[in-house]
RNA sequence: GGUGUGGUAGUUCAGUUGGUUAGAAUACCUGCCUGUCACGCAGGGGGUCGCGGGUUCGAGUCCCGUCCAUACCGCCA
């Protein structure tokens, strides 16, 4: 037996017993005929006493290093002087036997919360950086999650089926990692994007509501959000509607909230946010509803009511209102400008106008406009005395509001409105079910080519398809996409239209989803169902700015393993074996 | 594919207008210290300034290229 306790659970109660304990060396301080070291497990820190009873016991624990690991057998005693900063305080262990189970190098970098270490290194280190209390944590949030997920939709019906990993390739959509066959010469897998397919074809099996826990794998850039294996909690359900399914998954987050995070999210239904509506208020299919800030439209307000051509020509004029603001200093509204005007949000330039304490209106567009119309402004916006109003404006609507979206949440981080501890939830609804693409000159999906249309849509399938809004749905938290989903096609003839509006020949739909399509011929009940991402869902409850802290050993963000050094080469006679030839441009 | 930021001791960083032997903190090593808990004190070792080229009497510093990291844009049905 290596240890009869663990480094987090003994106190005052254990005075007396003798114990034996293991794991990690945190940190030794020697005063001389004395040395104390804090011996560190998954559970917590525990500090041993060598002193001069034994003084070659001392001599032993001197010649410890950070990170070896040691097992120590010894009483437990009340402390001297307590520390109340650890759950262990109040007791030590005076050692009697101490054995070096094995030693370490000196880490690169500390094994402390507050670590010195940087990301790149602590990726290359990562089971050391794992020992990291923060990092711990992070997994056991992570681990309780997927307990919690499983516990509920157990009790709600859900069946829990694995789904294959090598499954055929669907040019639609990201790309997909590819997999040579060995056995099948010149022929590829592919990885799943999602489960989709195949949890739709759960559905026609009969099996009803269907969950599972699954890796899922894009092969497009990073982001601080995004890796190229991730995990969805990805579910379906038969015989229901929009309003089962979300009804369902409402409650699930209500569950997961309460027992994951602790938060009472009550009992009121959460919002639910037609997408047009969520475009025109916010900017995004996404909005932060933490806080306010909504957009205002001053088309009305603003045009021609004088010989400013930046405004008069816009095809949209949009403005929110930052509160308490006014005292923004020329050189905080230039910050402001050059943010709006840089490459990623793209705006042409910022209006301002402040609204003084004696309820005038001081804009930089001053030299144009009355007092009057500005206090039409101020009235539009709803403003009051020492509040800014900012202004954008272009002449292509939807990239002003994706602009102004960009600026409303840096407000809102500048105001202390996205409080990481305080959660908005909403469902964004009534996505439009194509996305018209310039560069192809055809229709996408703005979901997947397998959501159904909304019901009183559907008859425009054969008239205007650009206008059918889908039956589909995202849970929107905090601004962050942390589910989507949707009411599937169903019926074979309707699936081969929508086919044909994304411009596929029935040969080609035939060649690709051909097993679904045909499926659909066998009994396909209605159905429908959605996925969360299980990475961005704990990382939130975490308060992480990345994905990457809740996932054991991530990739960087050129796609890489530092600590494994995959990707990598491989033999020539693993590349002879596949029928593979390298074809590398020219270094 | 693109834009920004960064790369200097094991680690996190500073390094002025281009100028003597490149610094600090921490970590590490040695010694002292019986109540520490970020222990303290004294001393010590530790550098291909990412890599390659250029300008210059002289480059950590300026220029060009390149690699790596990171945030974002494109991309992510």
């Amino acid at each position: 037996m290596y240890r009869s306790n663990n480094c987090g659970e003994l106190r005052i109660a254990h005075v007396g017993q003798e114990v034996t304990l293991a794991g990690w060396v945190q940190r030794t301080r020697k005063m001389g005929a004395m040395t104390f070291v804090d011996l560190r497990d998954r559970y917590g820190i525990t500090q041993l006493v060598f002193n001069e009873e034994n003084k070659e016991l001392v001599e032993q624990a001197n010649k410890l290093g950070r990170e070896f690991v040691i097992q120590a057998t010894g009483i437990v005693n009340e402390r001297y002087s307590k520390n109340s900063g650890m759950p262990t305080g109040d007791i030590e262990v005076l050692v009697t036997k101490l054995v070096v189970l094995n030693e370490s190098l000196t880490p690169p970098f500390t094994i402390e919360e507050n670590t010195d270490g940087g990301d790149d290194l602590r990726m290359k280190y990562r089971y050391l950086d794992l020992r990291r209390d923060t990092v711990r944590r992070n997994m056991e949030l992570r681990h309780q999650m997927c307990l919690e997920v499983r516990r509920f939709l157990d009790q709600k019906g859900f069946l829990e089926v694995e789904t294959p990993c090598l499954i055929g390739s669907t040019p639609e959509g990201a790309r997909d990692f590819i997999v040579p066959s060995r056995m099948n010469p010149g022929q590829f897998y592919a990885l799943p994007q999602s489960p989709q397919t195949l949890k739709q074809l759960l559905m026609v099996a009969g099996f009803d509501r269907y969950f599972q826990i699954v890796k899922c794998f894009r092969d497009e850039d990073l982001r601080a959000d995004r890796q190229p294996e991730f995990t969805q909690i990805d579910c379906e359900m038969s015989f229901v509607e929009q309003d089962d399914v979300i009804g369902t998954f409402e409650e699930m987050t209500k569950y997961l909230f309460k027992t994951v995070r602790g938060v009472d999210l009550g009992e009121t239904p959460f919002l639910r946010l037609p997408w047009a509506e969520a475009m025109r208020r916010f900017g995004s299919d996404k909005p932060d509803m933490r806080f306010g800030m909504e957009f205002v439209e001053l088309a009305e307000t603003l045009q021609g009511k004088a010989d400013f051509a930046v405004f008069n020509d816009a095809a949209y004029i949009g403005g929110i209102c930052a509160k308490g603001c006014a005292s923004y200093t020329r050189k905080q509204i230039d910050e402001l400008t050059n943010f709006v005007k840089s490459p990623q949000v793209g705006a042409s330039g910022l209006v301002y106008a402040r609204v003084e304490e004696d309820g005038t209106v001081k804009s930089s567009v001053d030299k144009f406009y009355s007092q009057e119309v500005l206090q039409e402004l101020k009235t539009a916006m709803d403003a009051e005395a020492g509040d800014l109003i900012l202004i954008l404006c272009g002449a292509n609507a939807m990239k002003v509001r994706k602009q102004l979206c960009e600026l409303r949440l840096l407000m809102g981080s500048r105001l202390g409105l996205r409080d990481k501890n305080k959660f908005a939830l909403l469902w964004v609804v009534d996505f439009p079910m194509f996305e018209w693409s310039e560069e192809d000159q055809r229709l996408y999906a703005m979901h997947h080519p397998f959501t159904a249309p909304r019901p009183e849509d559907a008859d425009l399938i054969d008239t205007a398809p650009e206008k059918m809004r889908a039956n589909a749905y995202d849970m929107v938290c905090n601004g962050v996409e942390v589910g989507g989903g949707s009411i599937r096609i169903f019926d074979a003839v309707l699936q081969a239209k929508i086919f044909k509006v994304l411009g596929f020949t029935p040969e080609q739909a035939e060649a690709q989803f051909g097993f679904l399509m045909n499926a659909f011929k066998y009994g396909a009940p209605p159905h429908g169902g959605l996925a969360y991402g299980l990475d961005r869902w704990v990382s939130i409850f975490a308060g992480l700015d990345s994905i990457r802290d809740c996932i054991a050993f991530p990739k960087n963000n050129s796609g890489r393993d530092v600590m494994l050094d995959a990707p990598s080469n491989v033999t020539p006679e693993q590349l002879s074996e596949l029928n593979i030839a390298l074809n590398l441009p020219k270094a």
